[in-house]
RNA sequence: GGCGGUAUAGCCAAGUGGUAAGGCAGAGGUCUGCAAAACCUUCAUCACCGGUUCAAAUCCGGUUACCGCCUCCA
């Protein structure tokens, strides 16, 4: 049984599918007006790892990720860069995808978009209307927040003290149109010049939260399992996304809600923002070091736990990286020379792992004690691997838990071939040469293919490299 | 002002009443022609003060510090 804490409680609470075996789950995506930046990353890596740890445990997800294409930057950005909101659009969604794949995220069963969806987005507003919960004012659509009961909910607040907050900001524009000051756009009347569709009750385009909401009934069903996204959309965008789906449904919108932590930049541990000229791009990153050191890093923090982004914290990943990487490389290598059959204590030793494994991972997705114990196994992996006599089935037992256990984390160990002809020649020739005590020559040959980023080690059964 | 979170070794971090998991870095060792990889050993009384208890990092009260949300934001 999985455990998950639930925002909506503030508790740990079993995981009970509305269809058994089956998870429906929608996340909030990012705006496309820019490279995901390492806060967008951690999100998507933290549900990412919550997905694939469902689908371990034997459950189908379906797993719901949207992209805003529409809103204000959109709309500015593109201004700014001479291009229209659609192809600014085009642009950083295909950037997505190619970040995603980088980090190794699982494509999303969908990723529906706001304006691929205006004429749903439309009706469900006009419910809205129709049931007194929304009002129109001078083109624009407004929610009636006080109509809704348990306004507030999710994220602890006080509708009179949001009114307090909301009414020092009163001398908007936009603030003039509504009728009480907390009160939320549905719909925005389009300005000169700016992308919009027909509506009933005129041109314009939708407002920010109704987007999730129309996009998780349509593809999800008006009551979800898990509906997720940063701890910063907790309030308002979660908030009002509940008020309007379960004014419209009358049901409850979603069982369980989940917030992954922030990402603090640099030892000043500060929040990433573009005016504090510390934002980090996925993008940019990957240009410089392996995308599995990001993936690494993130999934294993725990997904609600603030995650502080520096170079050392980024290079102990990358050291744990490698770790797991040379597990596996002592493993497969010593496949050479196997005996058939199994050892079955290590069949034991698995699958006892395995257990822990689940039971960590069981709480919340305990990210931390999850690792642990894939570490443990790595132990076993090499110890495995440093015996006389090792059988062909415990081999691949161990192979294939421990391939399957570190792609809950996104990595992916694969093994690596040599094509070049010139290098296994170097290396026979240098085992010739280790061969007849000329150690000079093998060093010779081994600094030489260091120097093309191929490193030598030295094994009872034989010479094996790796890449740098 | 309102809501919420965090504080454990040089660093990351687990642990919710019974005497401090794991990882990185460091030190020593085994293995190796030398390396590398691996393995073994070693490294903390848990922000502070007070209380409850036979027993607290874990419960209660207080103090301090840091962070997030309340306005677009993963």
């Amino acid at each position: 049984m999985i455990n998950l804490y639930n925002t909506m409680t503030r508790q740990k609470e079993p995981f009970k599918p509305i269809t058994p075996g089956v998870v429906n789950m929608y996340v909030c995506g990012p705006t496309v007006y820019n490279y995901i930046h390492i806060g967008n990353a951690r999100s998507i890596i933290a549900f990412d790892t919550i997905r694939r740890y469902f689908e371990y445990r034997g459950y189908k997800v379906n797993f719901v990720s949207n992209f805003t294409d529409v809103d204000d930057h959109m709309i500015n950005t593109a201004r700014q860069d001479h291009t229209t909101v659609p192809k600014l659009a085009a642009k950083y969604i295909a950037a997505f995808m190619k970040d995603s794949k980088a980090i190794n995220v699982e494509p999303a069963t969908v990723n529906p978009r706001a304006t691929e969806n205006i004429p749903e987005i439309i009706n469900f507003i006009q419910v809205l209307l129709d049931k007194g919960y929304a009002y129109k004012s001078d083109g624009d659509v407004y929610y009636r927040t006080r109509m809704f009961k348990n306004y507030g909910k999710l994220s602890g607040q006080n509708i009179d003290q949001l009114e307090q907050g909301a009414s020092e900001h009163v001398n908007d524009e936009e603030t003039a149109r509504k009728e009480d000051p907390i009160d939320f756009a549905l719909w925005k009347k389009t300005k000169a010049d700016e992308i919009s569709w027909e509506a009933p009750w005129g041109k314009g385009r939708p407002g920010w939260h109704i987007e999730c909401s129309v996009m998780s009934t349509k593809y999800l069903g008006d009551t979800i399992d898990i509906h997720g996204g940063g701890e910063d959309l907790e309030f308002p965008h979660h908030e009002n996304e509940i008020a309007q789906s379960e004014a419209k449904t009358g049901k409850t919108f979603a069982h369980y809600w989940m917030h992954n932590g922030f990402v603090t930049v640099g030892d000043e541990n500060e929040k990433m923002s573009k005016s504090l000229g510390n934002f980090v791009t996925v993008h940019d990153i990957i240009q410089e070091m392996d995308p599995q050191i990001l993936r690494l890093f993130m999934a294993t923090t725990q997904y609600r736990r603030p995650i502080q982004y520096t170079r050392e914290n980024l290079a102990e990943a990358g050291n744990n990286l490698a770790k797991l990487q040379n597990a596996f490389a002592n493993l497969t290598y010593r496949y050479q020379g196997a005996d058939e059959g199994e050892n079955p204590e290590i069949t034991t030793r698995v699958n006892q792992l395995t257990d822990e494994f689940k039971q960590a991972m069981d709480d919340d997705f305990n990210v931390q004690n999850g690792i642990a114990v894939v570490y443990e196994l790595a132990k076993e992996l090499n110890v495995y691997s440093e015996r006389d006599v090792v059988k062909r089935d415990s081999l691949d037992l161990l192979k294939t838990r421990f391939v399957q256990l570190v792609s809950i984390f996104g990595v992916k160990l694969e093994e690596t071939k040599l094509e070049d002809e010139t290098i296994k020649q170097l290396i026979v020739q240098r085992d010739q040469a280790r061969e007849n005590k000329n150690f000079q020559r093998s060093d010779e040959i081994r600094d030489q293919l260091k120097d093309q980023g191929i490193i030598l080690e030295d094994t009872p059964q034989g010479t094996r490299w790796k890449r740098e």
